[in-house]
DNA sequence: ATGGCGCATACCATGCGA
């Protein structure tokens, strides 16, 4: 079984990227981020026409996530507000970044981590305090289903091999020690990154900056994750990322990363 | 130190992303 996650960067503008892709790489589960629409605009017929199914989690312009499935999709949950109580929640739903499915006995969570903007910003406040909640929302999720995925994309740059040129990091949004920690904070539930179990050098990203030709340089950041439970990162047997979309025309600045089992 | 590219918007300038 493989699952993957990309950032698109609009569903609508890649929308042949996205079926092209699943078309030519048939997996089970793939989780995009940024799709940028509302549900009731939300490509259904071009995903039906290929063959998969979805569910989307969406906002006009900003944010959205969705789920596109092979199988139909069962036991689809949005928001924070789906597992924990409204007074922990808080404004954080306003913002659609958070949407689960259950596939082959896998509780799958995607995600669209805050960027932060810059650092100490209000918005870079609000990313600490969304991955505050997102700890307690996996907690209660692992509780439930001790086969967890958590994929998408999560802004932050865990290691310093994680980024092209990690000088200056420690001012940089993204690669700040306190979002490094307030991410370990979550992972130290029991989650690993399955891509560190197959690749231990820097020099692999799936995020390039528009600006600057970051992609001809290679000057990326990986940034799009999928942490396993024991059980699934003992399971997984490869996990890749595609560069092959980030080629063509019109791309987004993210590219897949795919994990099999 | 700054802006660079691309997307979306009751839209040709601005907010946002990373």
């Amino acid at each position: 079984m493989k699952i993957a996650t990309w950032n698109v960067n609009s569903i609508r503008t890649r929308l042949t990227h996205v079926t092209d892709w699943l078309t030519a790489n048939p997996i089970e589960l793939l989780c995009v981020q940024e799709t940028k629409v509302v549900d009731e605009l939300f490509p259904h017929e071009a995903i039906q026409s290929i063959g998969y199914h979805a569910a989307a989690f969406g906002q006009k312009s900003y944010n959205g996530v969705a789920l596109i499935s092979r199988s139909p999709l069962e036991h689809v949950d949005r928001g924070f507000g789906a597992i924990l109580p409204a007074e922990l929640v808080g404004d954080l739903d306003d913002q659609k970044r958070v949407i689960s499915t259950v596939i082959d006995g896998v509780r799958v969570v995607n995600l669209y981590v805050p960027n932060g903007s810059a650092v100490d910003s209000e918005k870079y406040i609000y990313k600490l305090r969304w991955l505050k909640v997102l700890r307690e929302y996996l907690a209660v999720l692992l509780e439930q289903s001790p086969s967890l995925l958590v994929c998408g994309d999560f802004n932050v740059a865990l290691e310093d091999i994680d980024i092209h040129n990690p000088k200056g990091r420690e001012k940089q949004v993204m690669a700040t020690d306190v979002e490094r920690e307030a991410l370990r904070q979550v992972l130290e539930l029991g989650l690993s990154d399955a891509f560190r179990k197959f690749t231990t050098e820097s020099g692999h990203f799936s995020w390039w900056d528009y600006r600057s030709a970051g992609f001809r340089r290679n000057a990326g950041w990986r940034i799009d994750h999928h942490y396993l439970t024991p059980d699934l990162y003992d399971r997984a047997i490869s996990c890749v990322i595609d560069r092959a979309p980030r080629e063509l025309e019109q791309p987004s600045d993210h590219t897949p990363v795919v994990v099999e089992f």
